[in-house]
DNA sequence: TAGATTTGCTTAACGGTGTTAGATTATTTA
DNA sequence: TAAATAATCTAACACCGTTAAGCAAATCTA
């Protein structure tokens, strides 16, 4: 009798349709269009099924921005694990997250958006924690020199997450800037800040 | 009779008083419970009559937005008007930016708010253009002794822009972070730019 | 196999949103 | 005072997130 576990896979799959569906529609209409009867009409179902496998909207936002983490996550770790030297290693990181904020722009947008509806619950989410983990390590092997302590580390990694997202964040409201200023900015901006780190 | 310039004043009167109401209501409930019968309601009018004011719910943040940047570039003169070194200027200035984004949080998430609903037409805002003249011109007289291009200063004050942006929503995002340590990144960040600058 | 129960899904509804059209009331003008 | 105009409201439309009730088919039980 494995109909059981057919069914369960069913379900499951529904559930990633779910998200699927929610995800296309943002690409192509913005976060603003994205509503629960716009999703069950794009997997054929009516509205009120969603929430057989979602609380709420806010629960899907949730985990489309889990999804995210993770994506980003996985990019930032492979950009570093293509070097070796530590300094190469923090620019690669952070060109990784540049690169995934404008390839995945309403995931990051969702992420990262100053005040978007939005999950209250960003507190503990165990990827972004991994995440946070990855900069700071490295950051502290850059300094390892010094015997930095925690505080200046954090301090460094904040500097550096300022100014990237920053130049994220602006090209984002002001979209369509020069492409080419930004990826000066960008490596400027990287460069200084390694110095200024190691100097 | 002077009754047409008393009822031209009494509509002028409204129109601000739902300018008013609309900034009361984000204060106390965030942009998400702004809605146009709310403002009716604080001013004591049903929904329709806004709309004999305003054009839709977006010209409204249009012009919250746009009285935002008017107090932000208040704010930033008078700082670059406390101090004769251009230097001292930049700092002061830049320091105003980050005060009046907490101070005013509401405006500063309208007015810079990652892909917030509002104004898609923040192209050609005249006041927006004041800012951006304001800091332009500060950080080339502070480069005056080389002589520096257009394209050189644009992109110090893009690097400028971003770093502080990106505090600021960092921590508007993960709020209630260690007050001390953002003020001394911020310090740290401006003092280190502005040598860089200089250098 | 017949009846009872569970499952999957839908329709209908509640209270909310931005917005528009039409009716109504108050004011001004002739 | 009567007509015209301005000010305002009610009602409605189409959408939103969400919940409750109901139906119909599948499943389990006797």
């Amino acid at each position: 009798m494995g109909s059981k576990e057919r069914i369960q896979r069913l379900k499951e799959e529904t559930r990633v349709n779910i998200l699927d569906a929610a995800l296309q529609i943002v690409k192509e209409e913005g976060w603003q269009a994205l509503s629960m009867r716009k999703i069950a009409d794009k997997i054929e179902y009516t509205a009120p099924i969603i929430y057989e496998y979602f609380l709420n909207k806010e629960a899907i936002l949730f985990e489309l921005s889990r999804q995210g983490y993770v994506e980003l996550g996985k990019a930032i770790k492979a950009a570093k694990n293509k070097f070796t030297k530590t300094d190469e290693q923090l620019e690669a990181m952070w060109i990784a997250y540049w690169n995934f904020a404008f390839k995945h722009k309403e995931f990051y947008q969702l992420m990262f958006g100053v005040d978007m509806m939005c999950c209250e619950q960003k507190k503990s989410m165990p990827e972004v924690d991994y995440l946070d983990k990855l900069f700071f390590e490295t950051i502290k092997d850059l300094m390892s020199a010094e015997q930095p302590e925690e505080g200046v580390v954090c301090r460094k990694y904040y500097t550096f997450w300022s100014i990237i997202h920053g130049l994220i964040s602006i090209n984002m409201v002001n979209k369509g800037r020069d492409e080419e200023m930004n990826q000066h900015i960008l490596k400027d901006a990287l460069k200084g800040i390694i110095k200024y780190i190691n100097e």
